[in-house]
DNA sequence: CGAGCATTTGACACGTTTCAATCTCTGTGG
DNA sequence: CCACAGAGATTGAAACGTGTCAAATGCTCG
């Protein structure tokens, strides 16, 4: 696999966006993108200045930490993921840093935003991965305030598979993934060893393994019914791909729609 | 105050858009909002003709359903909050339920869609707006993840009252909320019996006393260390407001900026 | 071979839920 | 004007899921 420009990149799978056939004056959109090791801090929380992330390979992670020493860790963004948006005199809130080797294309606030005054449809596209992102994270707050700890971590880990199998990184059976039960846990709202109880018990129970980084589906059906699994709000939605009428082919998927 | 359009809605407080002045083309700008009675569903899980929504005044709730009958409240729309991304072969995956009496602008997905071609800073704006939801979502996936529940009710109630200072019906000595125990419970991860015993607590420890629909608050300092809230993450970060450099003045607020 | 990190297991504590009942308010019809 | 119904709020007691504390095991890398 040849690196790709971020051009290149928006215009095939995950994204698949019409965009940047004829823009020849929007420069980032032909960089490389820059790649970190696993643990690399990417953006710090409280960094000034401001750029926008969007992974072209790897894990990544993006947290927020509070006071006492937690962290919270917002969401593990995969290949196709965007992340922040420029801020002007404060820093970012949340940390960025990098889980596995990760390649991320790296746009600076302020060109991304004098390119957005003469490319309606660069507003557009990031508008609708945006809004895939926060459809992601109101799921995940769905899951932590209303599943409990062993539907949580099935959901979890149902949903990075359906994710990473639209970058071509997972199969019906499994996938590698480089998550620690101590991130699972910063990510699920538990601990790290109840965490490991729990995949305990997804494995007696025969839904899937999770064991030395890598994720190996048992009865993916079962695990699905238990979680409660509706992969419709991981939708690609973007506003500006039919240039036509109200009818959008979509990749093999199901019925429903990613909304806010 | 004299009902606005669209428009005029988007340049006024609380959002403060340069956007619209020059853009008579667009018709959707120059409509007024609709009105709803507190629990009239505005946009049905399932609904298929796709809508974009900005709260125009009042109180409304997004919800997920779940199967077991759950729900989960994603989050409580205010004044000059935007929700809903144009779908087209689905429906919204959310609901959204007016609480108190709401003014709602509903724009038609595609007519957004066009207009978005015509005007960049349409898509831009809407991409702030929409970064600024998911900032709360984040807050709020922390606080449910990684704060008790009397943290975390003290850390909403100190939300709610930011976001709706922005739009003018708050004060430093508290404001009127319509939700009940049983929504603040939906909201924050809760049973509605347990929200009844954090609210007491928090009234006993002379922070914040919400009774018959009034948040009154006690002693707020001690109340915001408690809760470890920073409105940092509130902030509307206009990506097309300042037209010419990176400095821009923000209403005096702290320095933590919103980032994704 | 030992250091350090991730995982695993057990026992116990604690926060929150569940179940069950009572109470208060508000609006409605007799 | 009072009785009543229904929704929301309040309180108590017991059950349960998850956290906390403590320790051992396994793995990888120098």
């Amino acid at each position: 696999m040849a690196e790709q420009t971020l051009r290149q990149f928006l215009q095939s799978a995950p994204i698949g966006s019409a965009f940047g056939g004829d823009d020849g004056d929007v420069d980032f959109l032909d960089t490389l993108p820059r790649f970190y090791s696993p643990s690399a801090v990417i953006s710090r929380q409280g960094d000034t200045n401001s750029r926008i992330f969007i992974v072209a390979s790897g894990w990544a992670s993006i947290a927020r930490h509070l006071p006492n020493g937690n962290r919270q860790i917002i969401d593990t963004p995969l290949k196709g993921d965007v992340l922040g948006m420029p801020s002007s005199d404060g820093g970012s809130i949340n940390s960025l840093v990098a889980v596995s080797e990760v390649s991320v294309f790296e746009v600076p606030g302020l060109p991304f935003a004098k390119a957005l005054d003469h490319h309606p449809a660069l507003g557009a596209l990031f508008a609708s991965m945006i809004a895939r992102q926060h459809s992601i994270a109101a799921e995940r707050l769905t899951s932590v305030c209303r599943r409990s700890a062993l539907e949580r971590t099935a959901h979890f880990l149902l949903e990075l598979g359906e994710r990473l199998s639209a970058g071509g990184t997972s199969t019906q059976l499994g996938y590698d993934c480089p998550l620690t039960q101590h991130d699972l846990a910063d990510v699920l709202g538990l601990t790290q060893i109840h965490v490991n109880r729990t995949l305990r018990e997804l494995r007696e129970r025969e839904m899937v393994s999770f064991r030395s980084g890598s994720v190996e589906f048992i009865n993916r059906q079962k695990m699905t019914r238990l979680a409660g699994f509706d992969k419709g709000y991981l939708q690609y939605n973007l506003l500006n791909a039919p240039k036509k009428s109200g009818i959008q082919k979509l990749p093999h998927t199901s019925t429903r729609q990613t909304i806010l």
